[in-house]
DNA sequence: GCTCGATTGTGACTTATAGTCCGTAGTCTC
DNA sequence: GAGACTACGGACTATAAGTCACAATCGAGC
C-alpha cells in the first residue's frame, strides 16, 4: 500500500498515544478544547492542524511534540 | 526574560537550519512554494503554520519534522 | 561620513481553509 | 435496545495562508 502522508502519520500516533491514556475522542476535545469531530479528523488523516493545535494535543497526552513526528 | 513559546522555538529551529544551509529567506521561500515574508514570519514566530508547511520546509532543509521539535 | 545591493521586518489586506456545532448512522458491548 | 464511542456530512465562524508595499538593517566599497 501506499506510503502514509505526514498527516496519517500524526493522525497514528495522536490515537496510539488516546489510547494508550485511556482518552475517549471527547474525552480528548474536552482537555484540548478542541472539538470531538475534529479529534477525529486527525486521527483519520484528513485535517491540517496548526503547530498550536498540535501543542494542545501533545500536552493533554503529556508528552512531547517531536513524538507525535517520530517515524 | 519569559519563556519562549512553541512557534518562537520553531523559528528559532528554521533560522537555524536555513542559514546552516545558507539560504536567504527568498531562496527558502521559492523551494518551499511559500512567500518570502511569510518565512520570515515563521522565524519570527508570529505566525502558527500547519502540519503541511512546516513539512515543506524541513524537507527543503533536509530535515525531519521532529528536527523542528526539539527542545 | 554616504550610497548601493542584498536581505529581512512589519502592517495591512483578501482569500483559503482550519475549526466549531449541529446532526445521523454505524459498531460495539452489556 | 440502551449506552458509549466514532465516522461522516453540512453549514457556519475563526483564523491561517498568501500577497503586497514599504521601512529598516547590514556590509562592502567609495
Amino acid at each position: 500500500m501506499a506510503r502514509l502522508s505526514t498527516q496519517q502519520k500524526l493522525g497514528k500516533r495522536v490515537r496510539e498515544y488516546r489510547l494508550a491514556a485511556e482518552l475517549s475522542q471527547e474525552e480528548l476535545g474536552f482537555m484540548t478544547g478542541l472539538d470531538r469531530t475534529y479529534i477525529s479528523g486527525i486521527e483519520r488523516g484528513v485535517r491540517n492542524p496548526s503547530v498550536k493545535n498540535v501543542e494542545k494535543i501533545a500536552k493533554a497526552l503529556k508528552i512531547k511534540m517531536k513524538e507525535l513526528f517520530r517515524d
